[in-house]
DNA sequence: ACCAGCCTCGCACAGTGTGCGAGTGGATTT
DNA sequence: AAATCCACTCGCACACTGTGCGAGGCTGGT
């Protein structure tokens, strides 16, 4: 009674095949493979069907556009993230492990940074991985819809993290710079900007990997410590 | 000396034009009005040459490419955001000010999502942004690479928190899905998460927007805690 | 008058998502 | 056994994309 065509992918039943390799899951997880390799600009149609031998157009039979297949790759892979049980006592332990298996995935799989601002977390996966994290917070203590903002905020922070982060990894894997000629590049850029500039000398001595790892955990325990806050009092 | 090809749009100056109504900012300028209007799909060169009375190729004399005139969109709006004279004192004020400006100009600009993980905020306005949210930090006490920890922390939250909300918005401006229709919906999606589904319904009775901003401050502020404990220990 | 340089743009190519409608093969019904 | 149906595959075509190339035009200096 809803009128309009108004269709979610959450909404239709998936499609059976007789054929093997032919399925919607085959052809997500197949969508996964191919956006790993290539990135987003790297997944076609065509290029998805020859993988899975078949003509480009038989993929609509178990899809009804891209976008679709997007939004099922995108769930995809919340599934990945491994989450311990939700714990109320040691909520803060959970949380923790919670945000590395996010930024985990993230860094897996570069190409959410494209969808994370395009596709709501409306799949199976995303809502049972948030329905636990926020069971999580709500064990901590948190009442009302300071439950799902609190998670809200953890979420928010990962992903903002991890997004630059992402960026960077992009560049770097479509051009073929040296780490000489990317910090040739930043310093140049910087020069105008003194305090940048300082920064950016401190961190050269130490490994880039090991400064943002560092930075994550920084904030990440940072935060909690706000949420915490807002716990107790 | 660097060898190989490695360009950049910051390494470049811009080229300048003799007629009027073409160059580098008016290219960018009209990129950005074309991005507001029809999303990141909606740029192409063809209609951006046309609004621009020009053939699409001529655009390709101040720009090399599609993504370095992406590059330079992202970077125009870097500049609309007000920030704040850097204050040590106030430094709670400023930053707040300084996420609700990001956020202001993220609502505005809704294709900024799917930028944030492609191109790495190397221009002129990102980094002067940068800077001075930078110099805040350092003035309120922060040191070493804790003051770049800091302000990572807070742009990763902004744009952690606003992405989310511009997939949301993006989905609804290009269906025509009435609010009855998202909540259905999310009341079917939501349905085998009961803690989920009944903070849907504990939402439904506020105003969208208003939870939204609710939400934000929220984690914003608790954020801030956490990061001035850091500063008086 | 000639030339050099900046600047414009038409053409063409390879590639995209996807609607359409014809085809195939196996199961079910008559 | 024949006819019918339905799940499924896919070739073709269309409109559209970014962009390399190279032919032109305009402007100022000699």
């Amino acid at each position: 009674m809803t009128g309009k065509s108004f269709s979610s992918v959450w909404l239709r039943e998936p499609r059976r095949s007789t054929s093997p390799g032919r399925s919607r899951e085959e052809i997500v997880r197949a969508a996964v493979e191919l956006l790993d390799a290539e990135g987003l600009n790297g997944l076609s149609m065509r290029k998805l069907g020859a993988k899975l031998m078949a003509g480009a157009t038989s993929l609509y039979w178990y899809v009804a556009n891209k976008d679709e297949l997007l939004e099922l790759a995108y769930d995809e892979i919340w599934g990945e993230i491994e989450l311990p049980e939700p714990s109320g006592a040691r909520w803060r332990e959970v949380t923790v492990a919670a945000a590395h298996g996010m930024r985990r995935v993230m860094l897996r799989h570069a190409w959410v940074a494209d969808l994370l601002g395009r596709v709501p977390a409306l799949g199976p996966h995303a809502l049972g991985f948030t329905s636990r994290l926020r069971a999580t917070f709500q064990e901590a203590g948190f009442q009302g819809l300071e439950i799902d903002y609190a998670t809200s905020t953890m979420t928010a922070y990962v992903f903002g993290m991890t997004i630059p982060e992402l960026a960077w990894q992009v560049k770097y894997a479509e051009s073929e710079l040296t780490d000489a000629d990317v910090r040739s590049l930043v310093e140049h850029v910087v020069k105008d900007h003194p305090g940048l500039a300082e920064s950016m000398n401190a961190a050269s001595a130490l490994d880039t990997r090991e400064v943002r790892e560092m930075c994550f955990a920084f904030g990440l325990h940072s935060m909690l410590d706000g949420l915490e806050r807002r716990l107790v009092t």
